[in-house]
DNA sequence: GCCACCCATCGAAGCGCTTCGACACCTAGC
DNA sequence: GCTAGGTGTCGAAGCGCTTCGATGGGTGGC
């Protein structure tokens, strides 16, 4: 196999010094476009590709961006992190970035389990998708490596995220109900430690307030501590059995929890959409296939690990301090939960 | 923020030459045990750790593994090839290399959609899963980086492959079958053109044979032009109404075929396992869920991403250009649609 | 007590790239 | 026609590591 050319071949075949090669390479300096022309040339005709490790070596960057993941949310079915990571792979290709993804478990064992693209420095900035240990940001900004985070926040505000726009979400929930006639507008809200949970229940009271309508407390229920599918089962039970007057519609903090409801809805014989309309949160693919379909409430997960990679590429390049916060819009998936389907007006 | 400490830093504090650091860093050469304990001691308390594009350049070595990926599979939500990535990246730590995830298309356009870091030569070994277009796998070769393919195999069988043991798989099946007292196991083969899909068939046909059991050729299904839910609701129709003499036992060449013929059973109240009994093929996450679950064969996705790993690092530093086809083997995963449960005994 | 040999350690060159300061050469201004 | 300033190109040093050949001190054999 022929030695791969080096910047040393392209300089002799085109009679320049490395020197020339090397602003022509990376667009710096003065350079004659008669010879750039030349260059650039030879480049082509030897197919010359810089070397990623003398470039790293020389300017002291690696060209890698670290993306870490919470082991659990990686492996689970729901492809949410998968989409965000080909999101963000995508974007850090057109800057030319690799991407280093390794997985962490959430209980943080002793350093030694530190990523090892952070031991070895061997990443510009890191993306973090999902929750994962406190102590591994704070190891990560000992080391003055820039971080923005998808899907995740800190108490403390201190690093950029990117995160889904849930109070538009609970917005565009209530919206479409109130389009659809209905009044009677209950919640069912998961566990609201988690923030994104917390935020659309708080994106239901405003927009519910903003129409001047004022919801039965007995529609909404916030007790579950968890935010799976037999929370939302028990949750409507527990609504159902202990008040007469009942709501016409009925949004869920998320779609696993909606499924729970519609599964003892139609175990008590109560018709969806036409006795009570129901709204989940996510867009999970089983979201679609339920029966009857479940609308919803989608976020574009590949803009999401675009941007992300945007602004850390930004923070890397320009060495900016500044902390922004960025909330990806979302759009409402009408199915049939909400809308009655032509056969069901006609029964 | 301090530089980080360099492999001279620990050589003046050690009082010994950089080479001697470097010695025992890589564990070469004669380093008497006091110098060597000496270093160690020094790199422990400096934190020292080599910078790896210095040392790839040194050693003209990326020490990256680049995993090739077609896009629709790693989006898909069966997370298959998410766990297979998991393995990988949990043995390519343990052998120092980082993994450069990417995904391709399945239309190969035009030469400059490969992959950067083939172009950039920034991989020693690459890992294929799943199905790519053949011309990639050609350019690969004409650089010669070393390939390992998981779950994925060319006629020329000129690459080293992981893949899973389908003979074993359809012969467990069977004998599971022959175990409950089943003796007339019928087939249902999805799209033969999948090597897979055709070595489960052989499998099967195989695993009879040798049991001494010539099943009617009306129970085996082989006309299906993919290997999707409908085709296995349509296989298993066409057969019931096309054949007085029904077999006891159905195995189907994947979970999401298994799970149209049950589909279609429970439509005509036959019941599953009482009057037939399924087995399906993969262990997807919805063979679990589905009533009556499905037994299914099932494949160590994880051990599958690290036996390849394994392989690749072999044939990087050995420098073998020997080729080996290594089998993962199955297990078989009794569920309901088999054994009957206590339940439906007594019914 | 001398030589030969081995073992541990070291110096220097080199991996492929960037970059800073130096250096011609050219143009414009007086 | 001479100088000041600008423009395009180059040489060399340096990034952090590996490795080869050289070196010096210790060991054993006679």
């Amino acid at each position: 196999m022929m030695q791969r050319p080096t910047i040393k071949d392209v300089a002799r075949r085109a009679n320049v010094s490395l020197s020339t090669v090397s602003l022509v390479l990376n667009n710096k300096g003065k350079v004659s476009p008669k010879t750039r022309e030349k260059v650039e040339r030879v480049i082509r005709e030897l197919g010359y590709y810089p070397t990623s490790s003398a470039r790293g070596l020389a300017l002291r960057k690696s060209g890698n961006i670290g993306f870490i993941l919470s082991y659990d949310h990686f492996t689970q079915t729901e492809p949410f992190y998968t989409k965000i990571f080909l999101g963000a792979e995508f974007e850090a290709q057109n800057h030319n970035y690799y991407i280093l993804l390794t997985t962490v478990r959430k209980e943080h064992n002793p350093s030694n389990s530190i990523p090892r693209f952070l031991q070895e420095r061997n990443v510009d900035g890191v993306l973090i998708a999902g929750q994962v240990n406190t102590e591994l940001i704070e190891c990560i900004d000992s080391l003055s490596i820039p971080i923005v985070m998808i899907d995740f926040t800190l108490k403390n505000h201190k690093h950029s995220t990117v995160l889904m726009n849930n109070y538009q979400g609970a917005q565009l929930a209530v919206e479409h109900l109130l389009k659809l006639q209905h009044r009677k507008i209950g919640y069912i809200a998961g566990d609201l430690a988690h923030p994104s949970i917390h935020e659309r229940f708080q994106g239901y009271r405003y927009a519910l307030q903003q129409s001047g309508i004022i919801p039965d407390e007995s529609w909404i229920s916030v007790i579950q501590e968890d935010t799976k599918i037999h929370n939302g089962y028990n949750a409507v039970k527990d609504m159902f059995n202990s008040t007469t007057s009942l709501p016409t519609a009925l949004i869920v903090a998320n779609d696993a929890m909606a499924i729970g409801c519609l599964q003892y809805l139609q175990e008590s014989n109560i018709r969806v959409p036409d006795e009570i309309a129901l709204i989940g949160f996510d867009n999970v693919e089983k979201s679609y296939s339920v029966q009857p379909s479940l609308t919803t409430i989608d976020v574009n997960k590949y803009a999401m690990g675009e941007i992300a990679v945007r602004t850390l590429v930004e923070y890397i390049t320009k060495g900016s301090l500044q902390v922004t916060h960025i909330r990806i819009p979302v759009s409402l998936v009408v199915r049939e939960s909400t809308e009655k389907t032509v056969e069901s007006i006609g029964a």
